[in-house]
DNA sequence: CACCCTACTTAGTACCCGCCGA
DNA sequence: TCGGCGGGTACTAAGTAGGGTG
């Protein structure tokens, strides 16, 4: 099919791709590693480039607001991408006309008791039937949805749980300056002691975290402390470290008890603080609790690490919620920032965080309707994309030869948005945080264009940091037109005006839930077993994971999980190479004996080899599964890009339990999808 | 349109806890 | 009974993108 292009050939089938990016991350054994590297990398990558032209532009580097294009070598010419799609209003399938809405009375027949959860039937007007499951799940995908953009009519909640006031340290646990004991006072203490917890992490001997550490710090002493403490370097927190140490060790040797009593506390703040009530419904929160102060943990290169997150106080906080819920009450002697009551928004409760300035949310938890609903539009979009996919793939390779500039920029930049899956590159302010790029913010020196490499026509060799400053490494054949145009490039603000609803990261949510979904079609045999055809599961998700380039550092006890795999299949092959010794002496003995018993015998020991065949072949598929996985994260794709509904119909399909797939969290913010998918649907 | 703020999704990792084998 | 390990979750950073403003 000519639509149906190259496309999902080079991105799975492309076993060179594969290969050669996961070689590439085998040199790369942890994250600090692979930056150093990396930046060696860009290093290597000016010098190469002797021209003026090149050493002005990484002085100059990003700087630049314009978009200024730039010569390298070949003469090829790459423009700053920028992201300047324009939202468009999505319409949901299926809009919800509300005509109950006005009766409810949601602050009467709603008390947040436990067992108002399963109060469903007045909620759902004119969806009673008979679906009575014994749990009674709500199945909000059965109802329908505002149209009004307002996202909820009530919601009452309890507010935040405020982080745990500090605790000044005993007397005994000193710090010195200088060689010299010296007693700090609360303020400035508890920030020293963010410092110590960290002491033993090699975060603390970075120049960047040091030096935003100790200028956040000395803000926080008194007069006499900060004309004194002048050098970090002369700090010693040992004791501190020490401390907090020992702490974590009391802790985790806490009698059963102890333990247990904790649990109940944590437990008890869950059932009062972790639940809302949204529309007749009591749903969980995702996270009910204010963040603690502490040392910003930028990842990557960030220019902020280090920094002081300052405790956030219920002056802070802005409280969202229905006028006629019961509000949320400040700690005593407290208020609130602000109590508002606005419908246009999910999130129950707000506040600003101090390093970056940017807002915080409490919101619900992914098994929320709030959050569902969202979701499942999501996919309906992405599946929107499927139906007019073909005739945007060739309209931007129509537009690679137009003679507007900004065209076939846009065009190239969507091309590889496409059959990347690269995000779409916002633009950042320089110096606010790490320096990673997406699509639109790619520079000449993320790039090289080979017209010929490894016996390939027009390669494309990409290498940056992406979100998170993880590495995105590939080398692409491109088609020859690309190969043309590629050196102008520029960011599509059309994506909207080709299809509704759509946005850069949608290419992301199709392409990832269509590879998925034929990577399952081709990988599952029907004549496997169980184990196998997860193992088959697994890497149609991989190849998934490997798309969207989802890469997690090897875990650190990884050699040895799989030496003690290799050492419990070793033993397994023994006991399997015995059972087998076993048979046939039975059968032996039945040739000889010729009873019953012996016939018995045999038949026993057939079916200890068998079982034991399948115990081996489970832990070889896990092995194989263990290795595959190393370095590769499932978990984002499975939970953010993957259409629940491709997997659950797979397991119908297939009479694979839904468990062996998603765990149940996971299964609660399928639940929709679990609900609704028959074995034959399709993406 | 550039800029800025806000809202919400996507992301990797640290850590916890229950389970399993020694 | 204990230590380790492995899955699951909590946490929060870092993206995308909508929408308002001047």
């Amino acid at each position: 099919m000519s639509g149906d292009h190259s496309h999902n050939d080079s991105q799975i089938d492309s076993g060179s791709r594969v290969n050669d990016s996961h070689k590439h991350k085998d040199k790369y054994k942890d994250k600090e590693h692979k930056h150093k590297d990396h930046k060696k990398d860009r290093e290597r990558e000016k010098s190469k480039y002797g021209n003026s032209d090149h050493k002005e532009f990484s002085e100059k580097k990003h700087r630049e607001k314009e978009r200024i294009k730039h010569e390298d070598v070949k003469g090829c010419v790459l423009f700053f991408f920028r992201t300047e799609f324009k939202p468009k209003k999505i319409k949901l399938e299926n809009d919800r006309v509300d005509k109950k809405g006005k009766k409810r009375k949601q602050d009467e027949d709603i008390k947040p008791k436990k067992t108002q959860k399963n109060k469903k039937g007045e909620v759902a007007d004119g969806k009673k039937k008979a679906k009575k499951e014994p749990e009674e799940k709500w199945k909000w995908w059965e109802e329908e949805r505002a149209t009004d953009g307002s996202k909820w009519r009530f919601l009452e909640h309890k507010g935040p749980v405020m982080a745990a006031p500090y605790e000044p340290l005993p007397s005994k646990v000193r710090f010195f300056y200088d060689g010299k004991q010296m007693k700090l006072a609360p303020q400035a203490e508890e920030v020293a002691t963010f410092f110590a917890k960290m002491l033993d992490h090699e975060y603390t001997t970075k120049d960047a975290f040091r030096k935003n550490f100790f200028k956040d710090w000395r803000k926080e002493m008194t007069s006499e402390e900060k004309s004194k403490i002048t050098d970090l370097k002369k700090c010693n927190f040992n004791e501190m470290g020490e401390y907090f140490k020992a702490q974590s060790e009391a802790r985790k040797a806490m009698t059963k008890d102890d333990k247990l009593k904790i649990k109940v506390e944590n437990e008890r703040l869950l059932q009062e603080y972790g639940f809302c009530i949204m529309d007749n419904h009591k749903e969980r929160i995702a996270n009910f609790r204010i963040e603690p102060p502490g040392l910003f943990r930028g990842r990557g290169d960030h220019p902020k690490m280090g920094m002081l997150k300052r405790r956030i106080r219920p002056e802070d906080i802005i409280i969202n919620c229905s006028k006629d819920s019961k509000h949320p009450k400040p700690p005593p002697g407290t208020k609130w920032k602000e109590l508002r009551h606005d419908n246009k928004v999910t999130w129950l409760v707000s506040w600003t965080e101090s390093i970056q300035g940017s807002i915080k949310y409490i919101m619900l938890n992914p098994s929320s309707r709030i959050k569902g609903e969202k979701d499942w539009q999501k996919y309906e979009t992405a599946r929107n994309l499927k139906k007019c996919v073909d005739r945007l793939r060739n309209q931007y390779r129509e537009d690679w030869k137009s003679k507007e500039m900004r065209i076939r920029q846009r065009a190239v930049a969507l091309y590889f948005i496409d059959k990347l899956a690269l995000r779409a590159g916002n633009e950042k302010e320089e110096g606010e945080s790490a320096d990673t790029v997406g699509c639109c913010s790619l520079r000449v020196e993320h790039i090289n264009l080979y017209p010929e490499k490894d016996g390939q026509e027009f390669v494309v060799e990409f290498d940056f940091l992406g979100k998170d400053s993880i590495r995105y490494y590939n080398k692409v054949p491109v088609e020859k037109r690309v190969r043309t145009f590629f050196y102008t490039s520029i960011l599509n603000k059309h994506l909207q005006e080709l299809m509704d609803g759509l946005t850069a990261k949608v290419f992301r949510t199709y392409n990832a839930s269509i590879t998925l979904q034929q990577q399952l079609k081709e990988l599952t045999s029907p004549d496997e077993n169980l184990p196998a055809k997860i193992l088959s599961y697994n890497r149609a998700n991989r190849a998934v994971a490997i798309l969207c380039n989802h890469q997690r550092a090897p875990p650190k006890t990884f050699e040895k999980s799989m030496q003690n795999l290799q050492t419990k299949i070793d033993a397994k092959k023994d006991q399997l190479s015995d059972a087998k010794r076993d048979v046939k002496s039975a059968k032996a003995d039945l040739k000889v004996r010729r009873d019953e018993k012996s016939k018995k015998a045999v038949e026993t020991k057939k079916k200890a080899v068998e079982r034991l065949e399948e115990q081996l072949m489970k832990l070889e598929v896990q092995a194989t599964d263990r290795e595959e996985n190393k370095q590769i994260a499932l978990g984002t794709s499975k939970l953010n890009y993957l259409d629940p509904r491709i997997s659950v119909a797979w397991c119908k399909k297939w009479g694979i339990p839904i468990e062996k797939i998603y765990n149940k969290t996971q299964r609660e913010k399928f639940a929709w999808a679990i609900d609704m998918a028959e074995d034959d649907y399709e993406f």
